[in-house]
Formats: C-alpha cells, sequence, structure tokens
DNA sequence: CTGAAAGCGCTTACAG
DNA sequence: CTGAAAGCGCTTACAG
C-alpha cells in the first residue's frame, strides 16, 4: 500500500494541496476550521510529510553529515552519541558516513552533497582543497574536529592540544624525570601534532624524549616492545586515553610498578581512565562543549552565510591521579 | 552558488536530461559516444545527481535507519561502526536516531518513515503494534536486534542468549556454588530475560539464585551494594560485559579476590574483556554475522515483499579465562 | 483566507 | 538510440 500524500488529505479534508502545506508550515493565514479538519484528515490517512519531496523545494534537507572513522575509541562513540542526541533535539537528523567511504578522494564527503545535506562534520577523514570550495560555493557548512583546515568556510573545532601538552610535559619536568616517551597515534593526526609539541614547551629540554607512534589496534603490542627495552622511559606520555590504557595493561603484564617505576599520563580523560583499575592522570576534553559549539555554528552558518572562517578551542583541565606520583603543588605552565 | 542539475549538464553535453539520466542508470542503450560527452560535461560541472529528486520517482532512497540508544557499550558503539560500514559497502546510507526521539511513542520510526527509509533497524526502544504494520503496509522492512517482535513483517536477529546462560549456569552448577546471583540490565531487556531463563535452567537447581538490576551508569555502586552484602554471592553472572567489568572493579575496590572469593561470568566478550586487568569468562556473541545478516536481510526483503517472518539466532561460544575458577572438563549442557 | 499554477530535479513509459 | 511529456510529493509566489 502506498504511503498517503498530501493531495489524499486535502482531498479527505476538503480543502488544496496548498492549504495542507499551509497547515503543516504553521502559517497563520490557515483558518482555525480548516486546520483542524487537515489535521483531523492527516490523523486518519496517517500522514507524514516527505521530507524527500520537501527538501526538493526548500532550501534544507534537515540531514546533518557526519564522516567518522572507528568507533572502538569510546571518546569517539560518545561524541556521535551526544552529536546525534543534540541535533535530533534541534529537529535534524545525523547521516553518518564511514571515512573510507567510495573509492580515493572525497568519497566520504560527496556522499553529504549527494543527499543535499545541510551541514558536514567531519571527525575523520581528509578533505582536499577543491571539494572544500565546492562545499563553500553550494552554501553547504563544513565543520572539522580536531584539525585546523585553512579554507574559506570551513570551522574548526579542537582542544586545547598544545595547553595539554604543556601541562603534562612540565609535570615530567618538576618530576625529574630524565627519560620520556611519547607514544602517539598512527596514522598520524593534527592533534597528536599539537599535544607534542605542547608536551615539548612544556618540559623545555628538562628531559630526553623518544617519539613512538602505534595504531589504536596495535597499542598493547608496541607498549609492551616500548616497556620491554634495556633504556626503558620513566615516564610515558599518550596521545590519548585509549593508548594509555593499552600502555597500563603491557606495564602490568611486565610487572612494572606504576608510578614508582613509570609514570603515564594520557588525554580525553574517557570514562574508563576513571576506573579503579586505571586511575589514569589525563587531560580533561569534555565532548558537550564540543557538540554544543558544532550544533550552535553551523546552524549560524546555514541562517548567515558567508561568515567568517572561526576556529573553536576547547579548554581544557589536567585530572591528577594515580598513575603520576603525587607532587606538592603544581602550578599553571 | 547552484549546484548542477540535470538540465545543466544535459545542454553542456548538448543532449536531453532523460539522456543524461540513462546515463546515470548505466542503461545499455545510451551510445558510447553519448555517454562519453555526458559523462565529460558531469565532471566539469561537478553534477552529482541529487539524491532527494531521485528517491522522488524512484522506490528507494538507499537510506536505512537505525534506532540506537547508548554507544557507551563498546558492543553498541562497534555494532553501528561495522553496520554502517557495510551498508556503505552496499551503497547504502545509514540515518542515526537516538530511540527517545521525539515526544512519546513511536517518535523515532516515524523519522525514518518521513525519509523514506528502505529499511529500519532497531537496536533500541520500542515499536508498538499499529507502527509495526504501517511499516509491513508500506512495505518498509523492519528488523530488530536483540529482541523477538511477533509481527508480521519484522525480522528479529538474537543471540543464543538461552544457550549462553546455560553454560554460565551449568558453569557454576559445576564449580560447585550455592549462593549465586544474577545482575541484569536497567531498564529491563528481552535479551536478559531469555540469558536469565538460561541460566536457571542450566544450574537446574544446583545453587540459591538472587537477581537484581542496574542501569548500567549505575553498576559500580550496584555491583559494590551486591558485594557488601552479608551473605554475598560467591558468583554472579552478569546480563553483559560491560557490567561485568564494573562488578570486577568493585570487587577489586572491596579487595575480594577473583575467582577464589568470587566468580565473574559476563556475555558479549567485548575487546576489553580480554584485556590482562580483566581476563573475564564471559559468552562470546560475534558482531560480524549479526551485521551480515542484517543486510542482507533487510536487501531480500526489499527485493521480494512478503517475506515470511524469519528469527535469526546467532550462535554464541563460551570463552573461559581468569574470573572463573579453572574445571577439569566443561561439557556441553 | 484559499486555490490554481508553476516548479524543484529527477525518472519512466511512450513515440519515433 | 534519443527526446518530449508527464509525473513523483511537495512549496511558493500570484490571484482573488
Amino acid at each position: 500500500m502506498a504511503r498517503a500524500t498530501i493531495k489524499d488529505v486535502a482531498k479527505a479534508a476538503g480543502v488544496s494541496p496548498a492549504t495542507v502545506s499551509r497547515v503543516y508550515a504553521r502559517d497563520p493565514s490557515a483558518s482555525e476550521d480548516v486546520t483542524r479538519r487537515v489535521r483531523a484528515a492527516a490523523t486518519k490517512l496517517g500522514y507524514r510529510p516527505s521530507m524527500m519531496a520537501r527538501s526538493l523545494t526548500q532550501s534544507h534537507t534537515n540531514l546533518v553529515s557526519l564522516v567518522v572513522g572507528s568507533l572502538q575509541n569510546p571518546f569517539d562513540a560518545a561524541f556521535v552519541e551526544k552529536l546525534s542526541v543534540r541535533l535530533s533535539e534541534a529537529g535534524k537528523r545525523l547521516l553518518v558516513i564511514p571515512a573510507d567511504e567510495g573509492a580515493g578522494d572525497d568519497g566520504a564527503p560527496m556522499v553529504a552533497l549527494d543527499y543535499q545535506s545541510d551541514a558536514l562534520i567531519i571527525a575523520a577523514g581528509l578533505m582536499s582543497r577543491e571539494t572544500c570550495r565546492r562545499f563553500a560555493r553550494l552554501n553547504v557548512p563544513v565543520i572539522v574536529l580536531g584539525r585546523l583546515l585553512e579554507e574559506p568556510g570551513v570551522d574548526s573545532i579542537l582542544g586545547d592540544n598544545f595547553g595539554g601538552g604543556a601541562r603534562h610535559g612540565d609535570l615530567f619536568g618538576r618530576l625529574g624525570y630524565h627519560r620520556v616517551a611519547i607514544l602517539r597515534r598512527l596514522p598520524e593526526t593534527f592533534s597528536d601534532d599539537e599535544r607534542s609539541a605542547g608536551f615539548h614547551a612544556g618540559l623545555a629540554g628538562r628531559a630526553r624524549v623518544v617519539e613512538a607512534a602505534t595504531a589504536e589496534a596495535d597499542a598493547f603490542r608496541t607498549a609492551t616492545s616500548m616497556l620491554s627495552s634495556t633504556d626503558r622511559p620513566e615516564a610515558v606520555f599518550c596521545a590519548n586515553d585509549a593508548i594509555a590504557l593499552h600502555l597500563l595493561e603491557a606495564a602490568r603484564c611486565l610487572n612494572i610498578r606504576v608510578p614508582d617505576d613509570l609514570a603515564v599520563v594520557g588525554f580525553d580523560n574517557i570514562p574508563q581512565s576513571a576506573w579503579p583499575s586505571f586511575q589514569l592522570t589525563t587531560i580533561d576534553l569534555p565532548i558537550d562543549p564540543i557538540v554544543d559549539w558544532i550544533v550552535a555554528r553551523h546552524q549560524a552558518r546555514i541562517d548567515t552565510p558567508g561568515l567568517e572562517t572561526e576556529i573553536k578551542r576547547i579548554p581544557v583541565t589536567p585530572v591528577l591521579r594515580a598513575t603520576t606520583p603525587r607532587i606538592d603543588a603544581v602550578a599553571t605552565v
């Protein structure tokens, strides 16, 4: 059976399709009587306006596309969940597009265009300059998470990666370590570049630093080999908590005591980091402000096209737990 | 600037819109010469067919809607990720709808209808009989995960919850426990009913069983109070791994040795359960077969409407790790 | 306050 | 092999 259309409702209510449309658009010119009849007919027929047809005549679809990678990291999973909820509260829907969609370049962002998304949010993967321009020309807002994309019309939102890294660097310096390590993500990310740079700045040469990188799926193995080396680091800054937890697991297997023999710090403050088994010292990067800003900002761009590019930084807060030794006073960097 | 339409391409290629349409539909009647010209013009103009317009004339949208709850549980996050990837490989897109969408009843499923989804997958939340019927009438396949919905046209896919529970029950019986507990989810789920029933069947009266329920967010607290009671259970069957991990954390805080003073088993086999810190005995419920079946089944229903209702059971496998004592021989129930 | 008409960007018989 | 026409389900000026 075919779904009820606006014509069916119009016929049943004894009005024109235009009138039905007005009732649904909450056009104040629709009379009370007619509104009532239309609503009654619609309910009886189970009518729901087709968003597909509507988007053909209107400039928006209420669809927001999100390009994401893996949801293995609880941080990313929480981001997707919260974004979908907040968007839904605003009457919008989330189209989830895997970052590796389609062959080659920009396959994923293009899907957003195919479905006439009102906005595109990129949490993973890349986007060519050319495609950025195309979105700008079509007035489709693009918001990038965790990366700085210097293109007109493309906004970015990032945590204060440099500041967070600097806190950790300074902490390691004050604790008097001489051999420290950074364990970052593979493939390399922009955020880790910033976190690493901040770390070096905060450490200010007080220790020798080695850097290693690992895919999150390999983190346990990479951590194990890092901790098995002869001149094992005294302290490790992991680019995110997910990796840090694997490092803690590896240390446990190797009977390395934390924080006595090894200090570990992470970044993000995912819920698991607070668990009794881990008690990971980390940097809290709150998700709610990120989602709030994305929802507000994409709407602002829809409402007033041509806005200046904006780069939003979300403040972070150090969280000192049990994977680092106590320190008498930890001052601001 | 407006996006290029089929008319623009037609004009640039010197053909009619119908011809352009045929080229994109891979209609064999389109001549090579014309195909080449159309493709060239399309590339030059950056033309992409509008899925919104297309879905107005075609019966499908290539959109599949998924109603989900929280993604805090790694099992759910992995499910969403894998589903979106597999769907994308099949040229389809995932529309994510939060289960609590819209006021009251069936708000979430209705969104699927608004966007003319080709199918609806329900991983959380409820759906009224009436709405089920509506989907059936409109020939929109509905697939429910983890629940049995006895409605024509609605398929269900579940793990072998009873079988998995029975394995655990039998294990506890063989291990000679006398006071055991079940810690289930709140709000109550159909899967937990089955897991619990299976557990009782497998245990076959060999131990006294108490049941408790908890929201996943409260699991640590609930577990702590369960383990603090005077007649603490000797062994606990947690309805899923996420809860089991919290119980292990609680035990650790209370200095209860696992498995000597307390045995713990879970369900799902999420990656974290295999971590050295946890080594949780559990039931492996593999996600890939679930996703594969959903993708194949929804397509089958689209291809041939009116198929018989199907209830798919995914086999599970016990995984014995370190949260239960060793047992000489664990036979099949 | 309401309706008839045109149009959004496609596809699909129908001719030729 | 290709085009003109009609139509998908809406919305939006334009009349009245």
